[in-house]
DNA sequence: GAGGTAGGTTCCCTGAAGGAACTCGATGCG
DNA sequence: CGCATCGAGTTCCTTCAGGGAACCTACCTC
């Protein structure tokens, strides 16, 4: 489907794929750690491990031979999909932490605040929501009209702007 | 789980949930349509929106009484999911394209500009990513210890910060 | 040489997804 | 008046992916 929402679903939409990324982002990176720290079945996450190398989001390493051991760690690609995870954080703190406040804390390196991600624009550097643009057929758009209708975007006029300004 | 990413999760982690959003964002509204336009199965449809107005994502709002027809727009909530799809969108641009480039363009009403989303620090406005950040346990962090050990975040300094240091 | 540990496989079984047909109320059409 | 149609779902059946538990294979330690 030429739509990248589902391509990145692709890659991390089953189950357990995200929380497998989160532990490995926070060092936890053998396959027992991992089993045991996320209640996952072993042969559910074997799988996973497999497809997340294959889609060259972790990568594998042997980090002892005789008798050869491995674990995983992220790859550029991988680090960029947290992220992605940092803004699913960020909207699961607003929406569902509840009374008891976030579980954890983020605090960025470059200011040293205890801060969130928020999405901003590549050209102007200005607050960026889905409110706030318009959505234009690109170059990889599905080729010819009706064969995908899911994977093409609605006419400009009818996206997103005069939706929400109706709501 | 106290865990924000699991908690996000259990709200969009189904297959379908991220594609039903995004067609309702561009306009997609009613059943039969989106439907239609994703090769749902009509069960499973039902089953998700039933889901997703439940967790107030969506809002089954009547368009017309006699007969009553219903279509389905996003809340706030939801409008902010859509900023998790924006970021979605732009990993997948970035390394599932191919070269044929993005399926669609997004165009930022602020500046005019054809752009992507960027995660940015909220406290001081800087670029913000996974590698630039402490992970520490927050106010709403799982009670006592070993009872939930996903849920609970490693220590400070085996976080992310030393793991992508090393590698 | 008995037991432990890391990293998986194999087997079975249940629950969720898909497909197609059916329902229900209203409304247009001849 | 009677029939077809449309939107918005339900219902039933079947198949496939996920969970559990046990097993396997090197190697290392006591």
């Amino acid at each position: 489907m030429a739509c990248s929402i589902a391509r990145t679903w692709d890659v991390i939409g089953e189950p357990w794929s995200p929380l497998i990324l989160r532990n490995v982002y926070v060092g936890i990176r053998r396959f027992d750690q991992l089993q045991a720290s996320l209640g996952i079945s072993r042969k559910v996450l074997a799988e996973r491990l497999r497809w997340l190398v294959e889609a060259e989001v972790l990568q594998r390493r042997e980090y002892a031979s005789r008798p050869a051991r491995y674990e995983y760690t992220l790859t550029q690609k991988g680090m960029e999909l947290c992220d992605l995870l940092l803004v699913m954080v960020r909207w699961g703190d607003r929406w569902t932490a509840g009374e008891a406040g976030p579980p954890v804390l983020y605090r960025h390196h470059a200011c040293g605040e205890i801060s969130h991600v928020e999405p901003h624009c590549s050209a102007c550097g200005g607050p960026m929501s889905a409110t706030d643009i318009d959505v234009l057929p690109g170059p990889g758009a599905a080729p010819g009209p009706g064969s995908d209708a899911g994977g093409q975007i609605a006419v400009v006029g009818d996206g997103p702007t005069s939706a929400t300004a109706a709501s």
